[in-house]
DNA sequence: CGCCGCCGCGCG
DNA sequence: AAAGCGCGCGGCGGCG
C-alpha cells in the first residue's frame, strides 16, 4: 500500500480539541480527524507500528498516551529535532527561519503553582496549533532532504525522537529498588538513623575524631571556609579542601576527615531522605532530558539519575520472578573515535574486548592504567601530567585518530563549528568569547588581555575536541537503544507476578535505566537469555547503522543477575 | 526569606 | 594519583 500514512501528525485546533492528520510518504495530506485525549488514546491503541507520531514535545503527549497504556514505537519530536536541525552545519539555515517559538526549552508537564500566578514570566511555550505543527515538520522535511548528509541526518532525528520516547518509559517504569537493601547500606556505613535532626551515629564519631586531630571542639566541619581556617591553625596549609589535595597533606587529622567528608555526601545525597524522597515506593523514576547536554547526551532532573553512587547499586533489586540484565560497552568513546577517523591502527589495539589491554600489547604505552590516562588526555586535551605526557606516543601510533580530535581543537580555537559523526554541531562561541579574542587582536590589547584570549581560546579548544567524541558516542549510544527497544518489544510476554512498573510492561521485558553507555533491563526470568541477545545484537545493529563495515566492534560487559552491583 | 555563585563530589 | 571533557545536586554564605 504505498498510500498508506506514513506521518501521524499531532497538534490542537482552534478551540482547543486534539487534531490529528495523517501524511504519506510525500507528505500529502490523507486524513484530518478531530478527537479528545482518550480519543487520541484510542487511535494511539490501534495504530500501526511503523507509523511516525509528529508532534511538539513527546513529554507532552506521550505521558498520558502511556498513561493510558499505549505503547509507540516512532516519532518525531520537532522540540529535539529543530534544535538539532537549527545548528547543524550541514543544514542550510535559512531553512528553518520561518520557524518561530520552537527553540523554547522543555516545558513542564505540570505548570509550576507560580505560573498561575505569574503569567508575564512564563517562559515561552512551544506551539501546538496543528498548522503550526504541520509547518514545522515540513520545515524539518526540507531542511534534511535539502542536506548532502541527509541519510545522517535522518538516522540522527529518528534516534533522538526514539530516546524521547524511552526517556518517558524509563520514567513510566521506574527502576526497580529495595528499600531494604538500601537501608542496610545506610545503616552499615553511616550507623543507625537519627532522630530528626540527628547525626548519624559513624558520621558523629568521624567528625569527634576530626576535632580532636584539629585540637578544636567546637570546629564547623560542613563550612568550606571555616574548615579551611581550622586547617590552617592545626597547621594544614591547604588551599582547598577538595580530597585530593587534602590526601597530599600527612597529619592525623588527614584520615577522620576524608571519612567523615564520604560518609556526610553519601548521608547528605542519597541517605534516609532522598530514600523517602525518590525511591520509597520501591522504584526510583528520574526525570531524564533527552539532548539535555550539549554534545547531545542526556540529562536528569530531581533525584540525581546520574550520579548513583556504584555504593548503592545492590539496592537495584528485580522484583520476584524478574532479573535484571545489566550492560555496558567497553571504552566506547575511543571506539567511536578510532571507526570515526577510520583509524585502522587503533581499530586494531580494539580487536580484542579491552582497547586499553590492546594499546599495551602494540608497544604504544607500557601499562594498561597508562593507557587509559593518555587515551582519556587525548580526548579531553590534557598538555600536563602524566596523561599529558602520554599523548605524543598516541600522536605516533594512531596518527588519523589524533588528527581528527587535533583538527576539532584547532577549529574550536579558532572560533569555528565542529560536527558529530550524524549531524549535531557545537554551538557557536559566544559573544563574551568572541569578543574577548577581538580584544586582544588589537595592536594595543594588553599582556593580560592576550593571556585571557588564549586562555579562553584553549579552554574552547578542548571543548570541541572533546564535542566530536562525546556527541558521536551519544550517537552510538542512541541507536543501540533505538535497536533495543525495538527487540524488546518484539520479545513475548511472560507470565510473571505483577510489578509496580505499569500496565504496559507488564510481563514484558523493558529497558528500567540508561547511563551513557550502560542500560539495565528488567525482565521476567524466562526472557533473560533472550533479552541478553537482543542487547548484543542491538549494539552490532547500531554500530553497522553508523559505521557500516569498519572492522571494529563495540564489545559489551553484560550480566544476567538479580541486583545491579558490579560483582 | 528567596536567589545565586562557589565549592565539593557523585556519575560517564 | 591526578588536572583534562560533560553533567546535577547539596550545603554554605553573601546579597537584596
Amino acid at each position: 500500500m504505498s498510500d498508506a500514512p506514513r506521518w501521524r501528525v499531532v497538534g490542537r485546533g482552534p478551540s482547543g480539541g486534539v487534531v490529528v492528520v495523517d501524511l504519506a510518504a510525500d507528505g500529502s495530506e490523507v486524513s484530518r480527524t478531530a478527537a479528545d485525549d482518550a480519543g487520541l488514546t484510542e487511535l494511539a491503541r490501534t495504530a500501526s507500528a511503523s507509523l511516525r507520531w509528529v508532534w511538539n514535545d513527546t513529554r507532552r503527549w506521550y505521558r498520558m498516551l502511556l498513561g493510558g497504556g499505549v505503547r509507540l514505537m516512532r516519532a518525531h519530536d520537532l522540540r529535539l529535532c529543530h534544535a538539532i536541525l537549527r545548528t547543524s552545519a550541514w543544514v542550510d539555515a535559512p531553512a528553518l527561519g520561518a520557524a518561530r517559538g520552537w527553540d523554547a526549552a522543555a516545558p513542564e508537564v505540570e505548570p509550576g503553582p507560580q505560573a498561575l500566578f505569574d503569567l508575564e514570566t512564563l517562559a515561552p511555550t512551544l506551539p501546538d496549533g496543528i498548522d503550526e505543527v504541520l509547518a514545522e515538520f515540513a520545515r524539518h522535511r526540507a531542511a534534511v532532504d535539502a542536506s548532502s548528509h541527509a541519510a545522517r541526518l535522518t538516522l540522527l532525528l529518528a534516534a533522538e525522537s526514539a530516546g524521547a520516547l524511552l526517556a518517558e518509559e524509563l520514567h513510566a517504569a521506574g527502576l526497580p529498588w529495595s528499600r531494604e537493601v538500601h537501608t542496610r547500606i545506610l545503616e552499615d556505613t553511616l550507623g543507625t538513623r537519627p532522630l530528626a535532626g540527628g547525626v548519624p551515629s559513624r558520621i558523629a564519631d568521624a567528625g569527634a575524631r576530626v576535632r580532636a586531630a584539629l585540637g578544636d571542639e567546637r570546629a564547623s566541619l560542613d563550612s568550606q571556609p571555616k574548615l579551611l581556617r581550622a586547617l590552617h591553625r592545626a597547621g594544614v596549609p591547604a588551599t582547598s579542601t577538595n580530597r585530593w589535595e587534602l590526601a597530599e597533606y600527612d597529619h592525623p587529622v588527614i584520615a577522620p576527615l576524608l571519612e567523615y567528608k564520604k560518609l556526610t555526601r553519601l548521608a547528605s545525597a542519597n541517605g534516609w531522605a532522598w530514600l523517602e524522597e525518590w525511591a520509597g515506593d520501591g522504584r526510583f523514576r528520574p526525570v531524564y532530558v533527552p539532548g539535555g547536554v550539549v554534545t547531545g547526551r542526556w540529562a536528569s532532573s530531581g533525584g540525581g539519575a546520574l550520579q548513583l553512587p556504584r555504593q548503592l547499586r545492590p539496592a537495584v533489586r528485580a522484583d520476584p520472578g524478574w532479573t535484571l540484565v545489566v550492560a555496558d560497552v567497553a571504552q566506547l568513546e575511543p571506539r567511536v573515535l578510532a571507526a570515526m577517523a577510520g583509524d585502522l591502527a587503533l581499530a586494531d589495539a580494539a580487536r580484542g574486548t579491552d582497547l586499553y589491554a590492546g594499546m599495551v600489547g602494540g608497544g604504544v604505552v607500557a601499562t594498561r592504567p597508562e593507557a587509559k590516562v593518555a587515551m582519556l588526555g587525548a580526548m579531553y586535551g590534557a598538555t600536563t601530567g602524566d596523561s599529558g605526557r602520554l599523548v605524543p606516543a598516541l600522536r605516533r601510533a594512531y596518527p588519523r585518530a589524533m588528527a581528527l580530535v587535533d583538527e576539532a581543537a584547532a577549529v574550536g580555537e579558532d572560533g569555528g563549528v565542529v560536527t558529530t559523526w550524524l549531524g549535531r554541531s557545537s554551538p557557536p562561541p559566544g559573544s563574551w568569547w568572541t569578543s574577548v579574542q577581538q580584544e586582544a587582536s588589537g595592536a594595543d590589547a594588553s599582556a593580560a588581555e592576550e593571556t585571557r584570549a588564549r586562555r579562553s581560546a584553549r579552554d574552547r579548544g578542548r571543548f570541541t575536541r572533546n564535542f566530536v567524541v562525546q556527541g558521536s558516542a551519544a550517537e552510538w549510544a542512541l541507536a543501540w537503544l533505538a535497536e533495543l527497544r525495538t527487540r524488546l518489544a518484539a520479545l513475548p510476554t511472560a507470565a510473571v507476578p505483577a510489578v509496580a512498573s505499569g500496565a504496559v510492561f507488564a510481563e514484558r521485558a523493558h529497558l528500567a535505566f540508561f547511563l551513557h553507555d550502560e542500560i539495565i533491563v528488567h525482565t521476567p526470568v524466562a526472557l533473560a537469555d533472550a533479552v541478553a541477545d537482543a542487547v548484543r545484537e542491538a549494539a552490532t545493529a547500531a554500530t553497522t547503522l553508523l559505521f557500516g563495515t569498519f572492522p571494529l566492534d563495540f564489545p559489551l560487559d553484560l550480566r544476567i543477575r538479580e541486583d545491579a552491583a558490579k560483582d
